[in-house]
DNA sequence: TTGCCTACCTAACGAACGTTAGGTAGGGTG
DNA sequence: CACCCTACCTAACGTTCGTTAGGTAGGCAA
């Protein structure tokens, strides 16, 4: 019982569950790839028993993505309150820093994201796309007051600076493996790289 | 029968029709969210009818897949050509702008290749593989050489910045319209951003 | 004219898909 | 002890999937 309540803890069990292997497995073979039969199996049950827990596929996916949305928000939350009052470019590694957290330290909801987001159903992008815009409209607001400060370059456009440093991170799930790098080391030379550029 | 001419011209027939429907079929759903029959639906023929001219639709997008590189190998070739003896900066953006060409100016096959590689079958993989080896190894040691001659900051590693401008160009496949923006100066942005950063 | 090759078609196969209806073991509550 | 609710199960439904076998119209060659 104890064991059991750890176990409950380590790895969980029922609902929490199947979201967590629903994420990895959309993350890993994309959301029409991915089978709920194959769901069902690497968490212990039945096709018919995801039931219990979901309506449908679509369902799950929905509740996935939103969750991936609310790991991002979470962590701009913590680093707006850690930042608040840093240095430009440090206001700006902070929250760099809190995305990639968002795609590597807390699940796999923010990395299936923004992966399967593109290719998901349009019923289901719909109830996703306005809590996108609020996630990417907080970006461009801290961009937008950067600007207005004179900290940032005023040429630039800031939807597309944001747009460029979103597709960078993001595209990090490809290839950054969190057991060879380090993420602060790599929020730092992502950031350095963006305010400084890499031109000698 | 000029028309017909005319016809087999403007929109091709066949096989090139087919492997250019499919490719932006598998854009727009993911490789397992378009299905034959779809496929069949837009190019005017019956599903069986496919196999006429693909053993299966593995083949069919493994030679998505490599036409996506060879296109992305002719634009760098013609990049290269042009660019030679430039300045280091201009080398960049030459080829910044030959990427974006392979991804926006020359079909599908390139957009398709970047944004359904990651979920393709393993053994479909496999196969293209070594081809995106030869592709960014390419970039690699241009930039490595950049770095040799003093042009690129030496402190950086060139795999994480080729990777994070890689990222960064084929995620616009996501947002960029080529009906509203223009690709010169987008290529002229993001190597800007690259090259000098954003901060004032 | 005969014959062949190209480029399709029709029709179906078995497998896998998402999904549903009805059943059941077991712990918690009265 | 009786009851019920949670969390599954079994078993199947109808649909769609990739794929195949065999047929055929039309153009080109001999």
């Amino acid at each position: 019982m104890a064991q059991s309540v750890a176990n409950t803890v380590l790895v969980e069990s029922g609902r929490d569950r199947i979201l967590d292997e629903a994420a990895a497995l959309f993350l890993r073979h994309g959301y029409e790839g991915a089978s709920l039969r194959q769901l069902a199996d690497t968490v212990g049950m039945k096709a018919g028993s995801l039931y219990y827990h979901f309506a449908s596929k679509d369902d799950l996916l929905t509740e996935i993505l939103r969750r991936g949305i609310d790991v991002m928000q979470t962590a701009f939350d913590d680093a707006e309150a850690a930042s608040a009052d840093a240095r430009p470019v440090a206001r700006v590694e902070a929250h760099v820093r809190a995305h990639l957290s968002a795609l590597f330290e807390n699940g796999p909801y923010t990395a299936a994201h923004v992966m399967t987001f593109r290719t998901a159903p349009e019923t289901v992008r719909e109830v996703v796309v306005p809590l996108r815009d609020a996630y990417e409209a907080r970006w461009t607001e801290m961009l937008r007051l950067l600007q207005a400060d004179g900290a940032l370059d005023p040429t630039v456009d800031v939807n597309v600076i944001r747009l460029v440093l979103f597709g960078a991170m993001n595209a990090s799930v490809e290839w950054f493996d969190t057991d060879r790098g380090n993420l602060d080391r790599f929020a730092a030379a992502i950031t350095g790289q963006f305010w400084n550029g890499v031109g000698a």
